[in-house]
DNA sequence: ATATATTCCTAGTAACCCGATAGGAATATA
DNA sequence: TATATTCCTATCGGGTTACTAGGAATATAT
């Protein structure tokens, strides 16, 4: 249950291996083969961290990604729900009103509860704190 | 992410109802009924929340579910747990040995403080909670 | 310039899980 | 005996996931 998808541990994977470099970047080929992660999926993650503004990339030779934030401002919520989206145990987390019970259904605070449990652990953590782990 | 799929929603539902009965039981078609679930694919549900011994059944003419703990002696942990297996956010939880990076994966600690945030809130609710929320 | 290294883009695919349905067998009661 | 119910097995379409393939765009080095 709840089970994180792999391309979710993979970004973290790709997010600490970066943070622990001494200029914070790499190639896309150099985090994969280090990390034992598929270049061509990874290819994908990386793109999407840099949309999400969590890393800069460079194209052409010497290119590579770089993290742009300090490891320590980042949370790890920010990369989960980069990957993700955000954290969402049922649809109706959005308001009541996409509830298919009309609002009726006991559990939804619940799950809103579960929500935050979820979040709060996230934000809390830094990619720092994994780093250093 | 980490959306709840439907059966284990529809799973909860159908223990919620049952424990705001007088007598706390019901057959499947009551609660399917109530609660707009397919009546077929509860029975399903039910037939798994019996075998974890959650509820306990009575075939034939008046028959149905019921209940088999107080609600408040029972956790949504052991529900969710019943149909969704334990919390395993990844699958090396159960030991490092599991790890394709061979326990050098710094992540790790991480995915087991979720794991344990997510187990702490479960545990500590219990159906009688939800029920009266 | 040209070769090379890199990110970036688009497509495709095999496997799996999920929600749901179908049909009926077993079983208990009225 | 009829009926209501749980229980069992099989199936199916659709979506997601992890991964692969092939190359276009782009920047650097020589």
């Amino acid at each position: 249950m709840f089970s994180v998808p792999a391309r979710t541990q993979y970004a973290i994977r790709a997010m600490v291996h970066l943070a622990r470099l001494p200029d914070r970047s790499a190639t896309a080929a150099e985090i994969a083969a280090a990390e034992g992660i598929p270049v061509k999926y990874l290819e994908g993650i990386m793109t999407r961290l840099k949309l999400c503004g969590l890393v800069e990339s460079e194209r052409g030779k010497n290119g590579g990604y770089s993290l742009r934030a300090d490891p320590g401002e980042l949370s790890m919520l920010s990369i989960v729900e980069a990957m993700d989206g955000s954290v969402k145990p049922v649809s109706c987390v959005e308001g009541a009103s996409v509830c298919a019970q009309g609002g009726g259904c006991l559990p939804r605070k619940f799950w809103l509860g579960l929500k935050d449990a979820i979040d709060l652990y996230l934000k809390d953590k830094t990619l720092r704190d994994v780093t250093e782990a």
